[in-house]
DNA sequence: AAATACTCCAACCGCCGGGTA
DNA sequence: CTACCCGGCGGTTGGAGTATT
């Protein structure tokens, strides 16, 4: 399962992740945030690419991650989802809490794959979106969406958070044989999406508030129960998931 | 017990779009 | 308008763990 251990080109470790390394990147994340992942590991005392950084932070020491096994009603959405949106795994993910984009992409092709394949003879794709239906009239009101989607694709309770899915979906089936991602923009971008389940994305005061922040992220750290706290507030708001 | 085949998932890679100088 | 940087995404891979022969 882990990677041998490695340098890439620009002399950055490669490779499976030590719980030193783990420690270190928590602590940063936890204390500071992140608002630079390229520039992240050089302050956190880590010899790692932020991608490298950020994809370890997303998919495994993020809070709140889900582990172990999905239960049935996970299951049915991942196939559910991915017969209406091919393989949107970050969309399909967020409909998930706690699983990440990376474990639903696993999960789908270690045992979801070939189940899916085998309904899909019993199964159209009409009951599929009848089926999201359902699931957006129990939370935003009656909406036939299947027969809505059809006539106007921009035609969508725009509070349901089922909407941008489908919309793309919708976009990748019927709008455009390609599967460029221009296509796809083309169409969501003339929907507002501001108002639907949007995660906060903007720095927390804290951090603007200090100037010299990236350039001396340790030095300024005199009040560390301050920080503390606050950290704690920006998790339980959900600020880093 | 040893060898081989298979499964699973953490991690890497390359591409793309948005933001900004 | 262009070039560059960065974050995010999806496809793919490496290899440890497990099952089978």
């Amino acid at each position: 399962m882990a990677r041998t251990p490695g340098l890439d080109k620009n002399g950055m470790k490669k490779g499976t992740w030590t719980p030193e390394e783990d420690k270190k990147l928590r602590a940063y994340v936890r204390k500071y945030g992140f608002w630079n992942w390229r520039q992240l590991p050089k302050y956190a005392g880590l010899s790692r690419c932020g991608k490298s950084c950020r994809l370890r932070w997303m998919n495994y020491l993020r809070p709140a991650i889900k582990r172990g096994n999905y239960t049935k009603e996970e299951e049915d959405t991942i196939i559910r989802l991915q017969g209406l949106l091919g393989n949107k795994w970050s969309a399909i993910a967020s409909k998930l809490p706690g699983r990440t984009d990376n474990e639903v992409k696993n999960y789908w092709h270690t045992n979801l794959k070939k189940r899916s394949s085998q309904n899909i003879s019993s199964s159209s794709p009409q009951e599929a979106i009848t089926s999201v239906n359902h699931s957006c009239d129990h939370e935003f009101g009656p909406k036939n969406i299947s027969e809505t989607t059809q006539n106007n694709i921009l035609d969508l309770p725009i509070n349901c958070p089922m909407t941008h899915q489908i919309v793309e979906g919708f976009a990748s089936l019927h709008l455009s044989s390609s599967s460029s991602k221009t296509s796809l923009s083309s169409c969501t971008e003339a929907v507002d999406f501001s108002n639907t389940e949007c995660e906060a994305s903007g720095s927390p005061s804290i951090v603007e508030s200090n100037g010299n922040f990236w350039t001396e992220p340790f030095i300024t750290d005199n009040n560390i129960e301050s920080w503390l706290s606050q950290d704690e507030w920006l998790f339980s708001h959900e600020i880093f998931y």
